[in-house]
DNA sequence: CGACAGTAACTGTTTTATCAACTACTGAAT
DNA sequence: ATTCAGTAGTTGATAAAACAGTTACTGTCG
């Protein structure tokens, strides 16, 4: 990680550099996580993560149902990836496609009670994994300012 | 990202989720820091993030070149998954796979002169990617914190 | 030595994601 | 009211990724 500031340390400012670094560091840091995430959930309850993160968003939804360009928002998704993972959801019979009263083109997407159940389900070992892969490794201090900085990245909308 | 913790008191300690949203705070920061990084790239220098992250990688290795499963280590491949990207990136010409004299099984990625022209061509403009999506957000303290914080989970090689 | 479990990388197949184009509808502007 | 740019979501085509299985080789252990 440190080798980095060595080869930009001459293009650039240190400032910069401590910046790349630093995005380096979330780079790899959650490629690991992620993969540590994922396999556990896949081999403790067969539940792909990206499914996991929509079910729950929709879980804590008004109505327990979202857009979905709500959902794209705050997603990894593109509209049309969503689109096709809404697909598997429904066939799984984790959400179900509602249309819209107020907007004609709309459909809301609205997590069924199996979907409910399959997220109770898998919420406390994903607590277990969160902290077995990430949370056990930072202390109050690195959590909240992980969590200050990553906001400031998130709250602006301008693109 | 605030409502997590109120889904998730109940289950257990406030310390955890404040792990949880940290932990949601980095994946979604990731999510739109490497969309907006790599379209920038594609867009200014027709080059996928993944492809400039392995290269970079390579270039800066001793002798300019790795074996597969070192790469595949930080990465965010699985082996099959490099062996494709190793593929067209030799396929690109900027990349060559040399045999390992040490392990007849074993195959070098070394990074051509082209590869090297490459990496060199984007690093500025990419530079300028990370400070605009990134670096912008986060003052210095943030940048450090970042950094030991993601360094701790990198650190622990157990898994 | 010979068997054999383990590792390195590659390949066939299937799944998943993306892009661009498309349909259907909305709402504002003339 | 009619036009039309913009939005919502889906779809067809294509590219990238993962999974499981394969070949080739290594190093250890009886």
């Amino acid at each position: 990680m440190k080798q980095l500031s060595a080869i930009v340390g001459a293009m650039t400012e240190t400032v910069e550099t401590d910046m790349v670094d630093a995005w380096r560091g979330l780079l790899f840091a959650h490629a690991k996580v992620v993969r540590a995430l994922e396999a556990d959930m896949l081999e403790e309850h067969d539940l792909p993560i990206t499914w996991f993160d929509l079910l729950s968003r929709l879980k804590q939804a008004p109505d327990q149902r979202l857009r979905m360009h709500q959902l794209e928002e705050a997603s990894v998704f593109t509209r049309s990836g969503l689109t096709r993972v809404s697909d598997r959801l429904e066939e799984a019979g984790f959400v179900r496609r509602e249309q819209s009263a107020e907007d004609r083109r709309g459909v809301y997407l609205a997590i069924t009670q199996a979907g409910i159940d399959k997220i109770d389900e898998v919420w406390p070992d994903h607590l277990v994994s969160i902290h077995k892969h990430f949370g056990q490794y930072l202390d109050r201090r690195d959590a909240e300012s992980l969590q200050t900085a990553t906001e400031k990245i998130l709250d602006d909308d301008s693109r």
